[in-house]
DNA sequence: ATTAGCACTCGAAGGCTAAGAGTGCCAACA
DNA sequence: TGTTGGCACTCTTAGCCTTCGAGTGCTAAT
């Protein structure tokens, strides 16, 4: 169902108007921003048929309209103009982005961060671990009471733990157990580490002071941590400069709803990670989530490298500026992409500082 | 200066009446709840005394009494019952406790969670490392082009990355790193680390890759961010629950500040690591920040281990459950001491569920 | 010193009015 | 047929007034 060309004008200038001033829009304040050359009136016969296709709606019958969901569906579809990032823009968000490339969970939470600085909205970072195996494992000999275990996974990151004893080992011992479990724990999945496995290894190494047992609780914590999906949250106090959100309630229900990052995961597991388009846009009731329902979502993937996708989005009131979040939204994603994903240099101790540029997202006027 | 056995039941009971509804309290009030056998005729009397001491004002003439700063720091310094867990409470706290220590930055978040979410208010966890330097390196080659650095610090933290390199290594070359990494870069500051070292290291080495320097840089981001101040914030939207946060304006000022944490820790670096009681209490104006001049904070300090000082704290409105948090605090400070503190067993692998029952904070009915 | 009584004050809540914004519709017009 | 000016109508908002009630401070009696 296509509308005619002017109403299509006048919903876009609508919308743009809504997104500045949250106020109802009326037919009055249309024809002079339009730049349509035609009155009021005629504005206001275009308005009613729009109300009636269900575009708008109003919350009074004296007031100005406001766009419905069905609304700002069409206009996020055809009517917005795609922005573009100034050059400063872009370069700020290349600038900060290498200044924050550390740790992947220190990341996520400094992408979330930059994001929500950026759009002045709530921002939501969501990982998608792939199941890791581990790759390596090494076992650092310090005294005789303290060791330190570093396991390497499969996607390349290395974690590792300080390990204190009541009891007195050996450096042999430490090394037979590396052997060992290079030999029997790397590649496997976590639910294959039985109870059995671990005291076939000690009967192997000698071990009689569960010091295997230490060593594979430690790889099952690693490798269940490294899989499914983490979620974080920051910014949520800009929620509060939005209008929609000066009732108390209603910005309470949305905060508690995403301060607690479990309920957005739940809730991504459903689906948010499936769709492969580059930004995402869910208006309102397009939302899954009961307390989104009167929310909208702008949501980019990037690949984060090892068979993990990420995701970064922002949550907002329905009357947000898609055009300008989902602009910088891919942006970010893209320069991560760069950075993490599957084509990017390997992460290194050397400093690369790439500047990305892709012409189809930053403004080069 | 002293006031009256009875005023000071007074004014107890009208705190805690206030702290349960959050509305003036009037003199009938008082007089039915407080036990004293008098009228509410009385009462009045004696509030109006109580005003003029500036421990009561007034929102205005027609309106029960609400306590000023001055009223709160007599009622926690006085008044108010220490109150104590019960035992179910305590427990509660300890279970958790003891599923939450992991690694010393997530603990921090952990257990400022623990605490927003017992007390419903916003929490904060601050950390006050003591400068540290490293006890050693290990370099862990894994291939030509990949090795893994180790570096344990004085305060038994270990940490790692994993570098990749454009160029590719010997598996001799990275041993002779870490010899004299161990030789030269042990027992320092950060700021020892000079281009003078590393480029003396690297001829040492024979390295013409900038390996040294990748190796040094490395360390001093982990000396670096090993000391200082470091703070978290979590459940700002509790806030949000609080009468006196109905209004979005006041709770959005706060929740900013609160947000980030680099003020906190601002503030904190005046003062509040020099004191030594176990729970402290801001009221109001007592508070350095302008941004807390209407709100209080009960902080506990807690022993961290290897010189570091740990706080953990709540922020809220004036009118707060002072006894309840200071007992939730205090517990919680007490039982992360034992458990890190310079007394505790040494962290280990081995599960170790000490239960914390000092008979001074639990109520043992 | 305590208490009952009472006049007084002041905010909260409800009802009323006036102002203003925006609509829908109609008749006139191109 | 599409557009436009005009106009009556609707509905919200802000302001004002009144009423109501809670709580006070004061006084006089105990």
């Amino acid at each position: 169902m296509s509308i005619s060309e002017r109403k299509k004008k006048i919903l876009g200038a609508l919308v743009d108007e809504y997104i500045k001033t949250a106020e109802p829009v009326g037919s009055k304040a249309i024809a002079s921003i339009s730049g349509l050359g035609c009155s009021s009136a005629t504005i206001r016969n275009e308005l009613a048929e729009l109300t009636a296709l269900g575009y708008l709606e109003q919350p009074h019958t004296s007031a100005g309209r406001i766009p419905t969901p069905a609304g700002y569906r069409m206009y996020v579809n055809e009517l917005m103009e795609k922005q573009k990032l100034s050059l400063e823009e872009a370069e700020d968000i290349n600038r900060r982005l290498n200044e924050k490339l550390t740790q992947l969970d220190e990341q996520m939470r400094d992408v979330g961060k930059l994001a929500s600085q950026l759009t002045d909205y709530p921002a939501l970072a969501l990982a998608a671990y792939a199941p890791a195996t581990i790759k390596r494992f090494d076992l650092i000999y310090i005294d005789a009471n303290t060791f330190i275990i570093v396991v390497m996974l499969s996607n390349n990151t290395v974690k590792n733990k300080l390990v204190n004893l009541p009891v007195s080992v050996d450096q042999q011992m430490i090394q037979k157990l590396a052997t060992l479990f290079n030999a029997n724990f790397t590649g496997i999945s976590s639910d294959k580490i039985t109870p059995l496995l671990i005291s076939s290894t000690e009967r192997a190494a000698g071990d009689t002071m569960g010091l295997a047992a230490v060593i594979a609780s430690f790889t099952m914590e690693t490798l269940e941590s490294q899989q499914g999906v983490e979620a974080y949250i920051t910014g949520e106090n800009r929620l509060l400069s939005q209008p929609e959100f000066r009732d108390p309630d209603k910005a309470h229900k949305l905060m508690n709803y995403l301060s607690d990052g479990g309920h957005i995961i739940a809730d991504a597991e459903n689906g948010l990670f499936d769709d492969e388009s580059e930004v995402r846009v869910l208006i309102g009731p397009e939302n899954i989530a009961e307390e989104l329902k009167d929310s909208s979502v702008v949501i980019a993937s990037y690949d984060m490298g090892d068979n993990t996708k990420g995701l970064i989005g922002v949550v907002g009131p329905t009357r947000m500026d898609y055009s300008a979040v989902a602009a910088k939204l891919s942006f970010l994603a893209a320069g991560l992409s760069k950075r993490l994903g599957a084509g990017a240099a390997p992460p290194s101790g050397m400093h690369n500082k790439l500047i990305i540029k892709g012409d189809d997202i930053i403004d080069e006027q």
